[in-house]
DNA sequence: TTAATAATAGTAACTATTATTAATAGTAAA
DNA sequence: TTTACTATTAATAATAGTTACTATTATTAA
């Protein structure tokens, strides 16, 4: 049960969320891979990424969302998701560092972990809002973010 | 489409919510309110969720799990999770506030909102795991947390 | 009072994920 | 090499959370 195989197709789907930066759902990931085997079955991504998961291959995002994402990536680091077409990209080093560097806590839980996550705009949706704000009247801009928690994607769920 | 009616079985939803810390799940909700509408149905249960979150009176939690759940404080406050038995606990103000102190942004999104999510044991289970320690030889023990994410939880999910 | 719209309970459908099954292929010991 | 063992596979069935649909009832607006 703790000795595992490097089968063909546990390497082929490593090898596509390594090439990937698009941090795809299990059935994208399913499509990239059935391009070299065609056919690998649903039940052989799902057991691999969990597989892979448990080696400390690759990480599951918490994406708020009913679709898993991977991610190659196994190290740790932050994400953002745009609101609007589910994009999620990796947050920028530098922006991290500050937040990590002022966490001190003093709380009865025992802290293994945390996951930042910022939702927003990815420069194409922002831009696209932008021409639709000139067309119309403009109006008072409802601003969340700095006091309320804003999760309710338009996007892709 | 947009005149809500403020309906029994809703006011007792976002009531139930607001009485509870315990962040319950869409059949949790359903467990509640059955007590006083005995005959309400899980679609009105997920249709005025749907509805109180369009209207910002309570929030959805970006907990990782395939069951969503549910929060009756429709204000940014953080969540931390157990990962032992699923539990979810609001943050500590002062805890966040530090972190607040340092997000500094120079970056190509427009961010609209973002979710700290923390992971751990709870009081309960962390005393549960130190008594088993006793009974074992002690190994050098994974720690996570620091230098890797960590969102594998063994608990209810 | 009439028409339009929201909301409801009950139920069916959907969808992401997990479990099962029978077959296959590496691996280790005899 | 044979044998037994175990990991893995494709295909398919099952599960579970959520959403959509349907007929009916309640509320609001004209």
């Amino acid at each position: 049960m703790n000795n595992y195989r490097m089968t063909p197709q546990r390497r082929l789907i490593l090898e596509e969320l390594r090439k990937t930066k698009k941090h795809p759902t299990a059935s994208e990931v399913y499509q990239l891979v059935r391009k070299n085997i065609p056919d690998i079955s649903m039940g052989t991504v799902y057991r691999n990424l969990a597989i892979l998961i448990k080696q400390g291959k690759i990480q599951r995002i918490n994406n708020g969302s009913k679709k898993e994402r991977y991610d190659g990536n196994p190290y740790e680091h932050f994400h953002i998701k745009c609101t609007e077409c589910g994009r999620i990209d990796d947050l920028p080093e530098d922006l991290v560092e500050n937040i990590k560097r002022n966490i001190n806590i003093n709380f009865d839980y025992k802290i293994t972990g945390y996951d930042l996550f910022f939702y927003g705009l990815c420069p194409d949706c922002k831009r696209r809002q932008e021409d639709k704000m000139e067309e119309k009247i403009p109006e008072k801009s409802k601003n969340y973010g700095s006091l309320k928690l804003q999760k309710l994607g338009k996007g892709e769920d």
